[in-house]
Order: structure tokens, then C-alpha cells, then sequence
DNA sequence: AGCACGCCGACT
DNA sequence: GTCGGCGTGCTC
């Protein structure tokens, strides 16, 4: 067999190409190996995606200049996970591969830790000179012990000379590392007792097995999902075998870890936003030698090197922040069901409120659904009940009756949470003579007034002003805010319940790090106080004392032009629902709206969210929309509307062939940000095969177009958002 | 994305 | 006369 002279090479770059290199004739590389290379005037590190190709004409080849090291950077099967979603988000090839490096590994020299290598014999036979004895040793030594280091060996007596010369001969070659030994220490609980619903629930599991197999876990809050995860790894994940436990981000927290290492002590390692350079490598390097650890990460853990991944779980499935908002726009929920089907492993995936997306599959049969409808203890589903609040008269927002409902529970001793569903209902400054309201000069947005410091901020650029007392325009003094925020909640249920602590939770309340975790704390004494908060209330917390959660108001999700609103004010009123009550007395909530008579909130106070994701799904189906067609969308951005708008029109041509549906190009929710022009496209299709065929030859066209440098385009697969 | 080349305005 | 602005083009 002779050696390939050519490697096709993938660069850390936004390029839709790849870059062939020759191989030295001292050199040997394979698919997934890091390798230095010559790019331009730069040199840079390349990971080999292809060998033995016959480079484009006309070309001539520069050498690869150096194998970073031995062992390969992305084993073939996470190799194979990124190639495949590359293609399907339609992300350059180069930049997934490299999000899944560590970003000491994404540049620069080789990881410090230099990993050894392993060395296994090979079907060759060769005579050996009668006098290369220890050559005769080392040779025996390796084929008693597949998969031994070089370590190893010169501890044992051998020298590096004699390896290489074996190697050479061809007489051994490169393999994986063994597995290495656990030395782990072990939980301290054997596992953790079920209830007989969630032991029903258990048995219905998968069995561990070499099939893919894909469970829809429906449980609803408070009723014990997180033991079945465990009790699962418990009874179905050997010692020598890695799994995968995916949550959203602020989920995450050091109780999270600690429940999880009570049962499954330091074999528990988690992955997230916070790590330094250093921990990243380590932990990265772990996985990719096949150390048997549960993995707890957030959405860019299934990007990681497991050799050995034999269960996936996806907690909160239907949490939107799993799909990256920018870059390569993947799903984490999307890329671990795959990745299960890659490995021939089990992925659960978990909610009370199921993406429709996962329901769908279930109904479909495609996964398994299980349904846990019982909440763990004596804990009463909460009763939910609407308000109309048209025609009523309200304080900040709040109306007679919540106020009562509130008084009452404190009178109780107990606690009540208030939640502002703060989307699309920022305050603003209004002029109450003239109706003028400032707008931010580089968006079509307008301006948010924060109280803390008499600021006018645009959410969506870096622009802020002084808060004016007059109306800029008309002079006016009747210059007021208008609409609901956290804070103006928080002062007038001051100013009504002047005896009662009031707590904030949110964006701008928990900066200070760590602030959260003394907020709830406070919170868990018991004392009766009365929560206000925004989404980060809605998720995961346990308020035993919590009797009362009032919505402030509930319409903003119904009348959205995002088609996503309705499913996600649901999941989020569900949510937050979920918040009280949870301990030994009821919970109740009240939500007050304008719409008391919307189907969608009928349902909602049955509380029954299978109904509800019928009723959704039912809608989707009318509209031809996810989860039944596929879609994506086209972006472009430039210095004009009009150039964006052009951009567009020129692809709609081409979309126009069998079964792609385009509606647009419109411009954007938000036409301007930061001066800059928005328009998109969308494209929807029934078969998911052809609208990613479409993508290739758009982005292929796109790519040749000699466009000017401020015009930009982008592509987002299963959009999330379709503002 | 970098990085260089290239062609027009305000400085020694 | 040059330093340097960022528009455009190329990278195996």
C-alpha cells in the first residue's frame, strides 16, 4: 500500500472551501489529525479532513509543514457529528470542526499535556536483523499489550529509537489509548428512592443497548424528573462508559452538580460557559481518552470527543436558548438526538412543556413517550385561574383583586411571586400633550427608561442618554413612562405592602455575581416576602413557601407575528405556574389578561399541557409551519434597505423549483440595527432533503457574488426566531 | 477571517 | 513628496 501524497485540509476560517496540501514523504496523517500549514503569507493550524485527493487544476501544492501530534484531534465518529451538521446548518465545514476544539487547541503549538502514544502491532510481517534483540522484546511486548503508551514502554526498558524503528518497518502502528483505570471516587448514596409513578416510569426507559432509540420524557413540574435520570445512569450505565447530560445554561448550578455527585461522586464533570482555557483542555482531553465520566454541559458539550458515549439525556428540551443564536447556528437538543443515532445510543429527552417539535416526533411514533403526571409527594397541582383586567383599574399593572390575593397569602405567612412576562413590554417615556416617545437614532427601536440612573438605553445597540423631565419635543412636563418593567412592580407593591420584603430577580438585579444564589436563599427561609421576576424566575427553582404566582399580564405571546409565541408563552406560563405550591400547601395562580376568553388560555388553566400541544400543533398543521415543513431563513444585512432587499429578490428565483415556498423578502421586525438594514427570506419546504439541496446551491451562488464588503448574509436552519 | 495590494486625502 | 484611510481580492 503506498502512502497518499495529498490531504485535504480544513482551515478555522468562513470559508464554504477546503485546501489541499502535499504530504512530505516523511509525514503520514489521517482524517482528524491537527496539522500545521502554509495559508498565504500566514501559517496556520488545519485539521485533515481527507486523503489521497486529486487537487483542482492548475494548482500547485505547498507541504503540509508539521503533525501537531500523533493521535487524532476529532475521533472519527464526532468527526463524522460535525461534518454531518456542517451540511445540514450549512456552516463552513472549517469553523464546526473547530468549535469543537478546546480553544487551547484551536491555535498555536500543541496541548501541553502532550498525550502519549499508543502503539498496537500490524499484520505485517518483516524480518527482523538477528541481532535487533531488544527491537525482537519491544515488538512482543506491544502485541501482548495492544494499546500500550510510549510511556509505558520506556518505563519497561525500551527507548524511543527502538519504537520508531518498529514503526518505520512498519511493523506497528498508531492506536487508541486503553481505557484508562478509574480512579474515581464513588457517591455516597446507592440511588435514589422512586415513587411508584416515576418507578412505573422507570421501567419504561430504554434498556441500555447498541440500538438508537430516541424517549420523549413528559413530566410535569415537580414531579421527580431528575431522580429518573439518575436512578437510569444508576441501573443502566456500566463503569467503563460515558454519558451525556445536557441542560440550559442556567440551570447549571453548583446544586445541580452536587445532587447529581451524591450519587455519582467526582465521575461527574461539567462543561459550561465559565471555564477557563486551562479547565476546558483538561476536561476535553478526559473525554477524548474515554474516561467513563457523566458529562453535565450546556448546548456546546454534545461537540465534545466522547470515544465511549453510551446514554444522552436533554433536560428541558424545549428551552430555546439549546439553539445558538449566532455563527453556526446548531441545536443542541438536534445534534444530541443525531449523535445518539450516530452511536447506536439511547438519547431522553425531558420537559413538562415538550417542544412541538419533540411532540410531534412522539405522536408520529418516532419517539417513545413517556408521561410522568404525578407530582413526588403530597404537592397539589397548582389551581390556575384567569382575570380579566379590561376596564379595570390597575396599579402598575396590578389589578384589586391580585393585590388582595396577594394580601391574603401574606397574611397566611406564606410567600407570593410576581412574574413580568417583560417581552415586548418594556417602559418607555411617553408625552402624554404631544405622544412623542423617544426612539434610539441608530435602531427602529425606541428607548428603555431605567429609573436606577434616569437612562434612556437602546436593548438592541450600545446607544444611552440622560433621561429628559420635560418632553424634548414639545416641552411639555407631562412627560411620564409608560408600560410595565420589574421595577415600577417592585415600588408600587412597596408602596402597598410597606411591611413586607420585596425581592427582584432579574437581569439587572442579579449581575453581581453570585447574587442569585443569596436572593434565594432569603427566599427559602420562609419568611413571607413577595418575589418579583422576570424568565429567570420561571426556571428549575424550588419556593416550598411559594403559595401565589401572579402573571402580570399574559398577552404578549398571543398575538406575535413570531409563530413561535404561543408555544413559548405556554411553556413559559407552565413554567412559572409550576412555581408554586410545591411543597405540603397548595399553590394557585392568577393570571391576569385582556383576553380571558382566548382558547389558548382556557386551556392553559386546565393545566394540562398535552391538550395545550395539541391545540398548538393542530394550528401549525393549518399554517403549514414547523414541525411540519422545514424551514429556514435567509438573512442579509447592509448599508441600505434597498441593497438587502435586492440580495433577496435575487435568490427567490431560484428557490422557485419543486416544493420550496418562499414568503418575502420582507425587511426585518427590527429594520434597523445599529444603522445597520435588515431583510429576510423565508424558505419552507416538505422535504427536508431538498430545502438543505437549495441551501447548498443559494450559499454556493451567494459565495461567488462579488458582493461589497458592508453587505452580509447568513443562513439559520429551524430558525428559532422568525422576527 | 487575515493580510496585502492599491489608489486618493492631510501631514512633515 | 509620503503616511495611511479602508475597498477588493486571494488564500491550496
Amino acid at each position: 500500500m503506498t502512502r497518499p501524497s495529498t490531504a485535504r485540509i480544513a482551515l478555522n476560517r468562513p470559508l464554504r472551501r477546503l485546501f489541499d496540501y502535499r504530504i512530505p514523504e516523511t509525514m503520514t496523517v489521517s482524517p482528524g489529525q491537527r496539522v500545521k500549514v502554509p495559508f498565504g503569507r500566514q501559517t496556520l493550524t488545519g485539521l485533515v479532513v481527507e486523503t489521497g485527493v486529486t487537487p483542482p487544476d492548475g494548482i500547485t501544492l505547498k507541504p503540509i509543514l508539521e503533525v501537531l501530534e500523533p493521535w487524532l484531534a476529532l475521533p472519527a465518529a464526532t468527526f463524522q457529528l460535525l461534518s454531518w451538521a456542517s451540511d445540514y446548518y450549512q456552516h463552513p465545514l472549517g469553523e464546526c470542526l473547530f468549535t469543537a476544539l478546546p480553544p487551547a487547541l484551536r491555535r498555536g503549538r500543541p496541548s501541553q499535556q502532550k498525550q502519549d502514544e499508543h502503539w498496537q502491532g500490524t499484520q505485517n510481517i518483516a524480518p527482523l536483523p538477528a541481532n535487533a534483540h531488544r527491537q525482537k522484546a519491544l515488538l512482543e511486548a506491544i502485541q501482548r499489550a495492544p494499546g500500550i503508551s510510549t510511556g509505558e514502554l520506556v518505563k519497561a526498558g525500551f527507548n524511543r529509537t527502538q519504537i520508531k524503528s518498529l514503526h518505520d518497518k512498519g511493523l506497528i502502528e498508531l492506536t487508541e489509548p486503553q481505557l484508562p483505570a478509574c480512579n474515581q471516587t464513588a457517591g455516597t448514596v446507592e440511588g435514589p428512592e422512586l415513587s411508584p409513578a416515576q418507578l412505573a416510569a422507570a421501567k419504561d426507559l430504554p434498556q441500555a443497548t447498541d440500538r438508537f432509540s430516541a424517549t420523549l420524557l413528559y413530566g410535569i413540574t415537580g414531579s421527580g424528573k431528575t431522580e429518573l435520570y439518575l436512578h437510569y445512569l444508576k441501573q443502566q450505565l456500566q463503569a467503563d462508559q460515558q454519558a451525556l447530560i445536557l441542560v440550559p445554561e442556567i440551570n447549571l448550578t453548583p446544586q445541580t452538580l452536587a445532587r447529581f455527585r451524591r450519587y455519582f461522586g467526582s465521575r461527574i464533570v461539567a462543561w459550561h460557559s465559565a471555564l477557563n482555557d486551562g479547565e476546558r483542555l483538561d476536561t476535553w482531553l478526559r473525554i477524548r481518552n474515554g474516561e467513563p465520566v457523566i458529562l453535565i454541559g450546556t448546548r456546546s458539550a454534545v461537540l465534545l470527543p466522547f470515544t465511549n458515549l453510551r446514554a444522552i439525556i436533554v433536560d428541558e428540551e424545549h428551552d430555546s436558548s439549546y439553539k445558538q443564536g449566532e455563527g453556526f447556528r446548531y441545536s443542541g437538543r438536534d445534534v444530541a438526538v443525531y449523535r445518539a443515532h450516530l452511536n447506536k445510543c439511547p438519547v431522553i429527552l425531558g420537559s413538562a412543556t415538550p417542544s412541538l417539535e419533540s411532540w410531534h416526533n412522539a405522536r408520529q411514533g418516532k419517539y417513545h413517550l413517556i408521561r410522568l403526571e404525578q407530582r413526588a409527594g403530597n404537592a397539589l397541582p397548582p389551581e390556575v385561574a384567569l382575570l380579566d383586567i379590561r376596564s379595570r383599574p390597575l396599579e402598575a399593572g396590578l389589578s384589586r383583586p391580585t393585590l388582595n390575593a396577594i394580601k391574603e397569602v401574606l397574611t397566611r405567612g406564606e410567600q407570593a411571586l410576581v412574574f413580568v412576562n417583560r417581552r415586548g413590554f418594556a417602559p418607555i417615556m411617553m408625552c402624554f400633550d404631544c405622544g412623542h416617545m423617544e426612539e434610539c437614532p441608530r435602531c427602529d427601536t425606541r428607548l428603555t427608561y431605567h429609573r436606577r440612573d434616569r437612562a434612556m438605553r437602546c436593548h438592541h445597540c450600545d446607544f444611552q442618554m440622560a433621561a429628559s423631565h420635560t418632553c424634548p419635543k414639545c416641552r411639555s412636563e407631562n412627560f411620564k413612562p409608560v408600560g410595565q418593567g420589574t421595577e415600577r412592580t417592585e415600588e408600587t407593591l412597596a408602596e402597598q405592602f410597606p411591611d413586607t420584603p420585596i425581592v427582584r430577580v432579574d437581569r439587572d438585579s442579579t449581575q453581581r455575581k453570585g447574587s442569585i444564589q443569596g436572593i434565594l436563599a432569603k427566599v427559602n427561609s420562609g419568611e413571607p416576602c413577595i418575589l418579583v421576576g422576570t424568565q429567570m424566575l420561571a426556571k428549575g427553582h424550588d419556593f416550598p413557601n411559594v403559595t401565589l404566582v401572579t402573571v402580570v399580564n399574559a398577552d404578549g405571546g398571543l398575538f406575535s407575528v413570531d409563530f413561535r409565541a404561543p408555544e413559548q408563552m405556554v411553556q413559559t406560563l407552565l413554567q412559572v405556574s409550576g412555581r408554586a405550591g410545591r411543597g405540603e400547601k397548595p399553590g394557585k395562580v392568577l393570571i391576569q389578561t385582556c383576553h380571558s376568553d382566548h382558547p389558548l388560555l382556557k386551556s392553559l388553566c386546565q393545566g394540562n399541557y398535552a391538550a395545550l400541544a395539541d391545540q398548538l400543533l393542530t394550528e401549525r398543521q393549518t399554517g403549514a409551519l414547523p414541525p411540519f415543513r422545514a424551514m429556514a431563513i435567509l438573512r442579509a444585512e447592509a448599508d441600505t434597505m434597498q441593497a438587502s432587499l435586492q440580495l433577496l429578490d435575487s435568490i427567490k428565483p431560484k428557490t422557485a423549483a419543486n416544493g420550496i415556498e418562499t414568503w418575502g423578502p420582507l425587511p426585518a421586525v427590527i429594520a434597523r440595527k445599529a444603522d445597520r438594514h435588515r431583510a429576510q427570506l423565508i424558505l419552507c419546504s416538505n422535504h427536508r432533503r431538498q430545502l438543505n439541496h437549495l441551501l447548498t446551491h443559494v450559499c454556493q451562488y451567494l459565495d461567488q457574488c462579488k458582493l461589497p464588503a458592508s453587505t452580509k448574509w447568513i443562513v439559520d436552519v429551524d430558525p428559532q426566531e422568525t422576527g
